[in-house]
DNA sequence: TTGATAGGCAAGTGAGCACTTGCCTATGCT
DNA sequence: AGCATAGGCAAGTGCTCACTTGCCTATCAA
């Protein structure tokens, strides 16, 4: 479970992925591909692309959806508030800062 | 940098030592050492959980201090703000929910 | 000084993972 | 029907990484 969400946030691909599903979401393998080529200059098969994406759907970084022979990506972001929730932020009662 | 970070809570025992070092921060790897065989059950040696704290130091997310032949280990979860910055949870003003 | 405690360094091993290659299925266009 | 597009499945390979083993350094107590 949250196994799935850290070994998916590993891979510097996978991350770079999800930088280009925050920009835009919504997209398909193939234009997944083509940015990850063009913009990062990253050499790599459709497949390895594919994978990845299971891989991020597994975590439920990504969820998917199928209209005819497309397949479209969309971020999901919620997945990642168990980390800050499983360690949270110190309690700053200690030293008083202004709430501003 | 946040190659590091990353790869740090890729694995489940250094999870499972950051858990114990928000529980109670500041042991020694003696400590750690004990801590993971008895409430987990991991049959781990010390020597790898000195290289696992070796990792999440250069995470920056374990921060230490020497005392004497003493080294104490004090958690800093302060990197896992990237996280949640470099992915942020979706603007919600579009579907307009009540905020209760 | 001797011994015990707390930790570090370095080489070796085994397993998991990213990536490729090759082939297959399904949808859409003409 | 025929072809191109969009994607899936499965086996093989090489590299990274977690873990062990063995030995070494430093601090503290007797």
């Amino acid at each position: 479970m949250a196994d799935d969400l850290f070994k998916a946030l590993a891979d510097p691909t996978r991350r770079t992925i999800l930088d280009e599903l925050t920009e835009q979401s919504g997209q398909t393998l193939f234009e997944i591909c083509s940015r990850l080529s063009m913009k990062h200059r990253l050499g790599i098969s459709r497949q390895a692309v594919s994978q990845h994406l299971a891989v991020l759907e597994a975590a439920g970084l990504v969820e998917t959806r199928r209209e005819g022979r497309c397949k479209f990506h969309d971020l999901n972001t919620a997945p990642l508030r168990q980390i800050t929730e499983r360690w949270p932020a110190p309690d700053p009662s200690g030293p008083e800062e202004s709430p501003s």
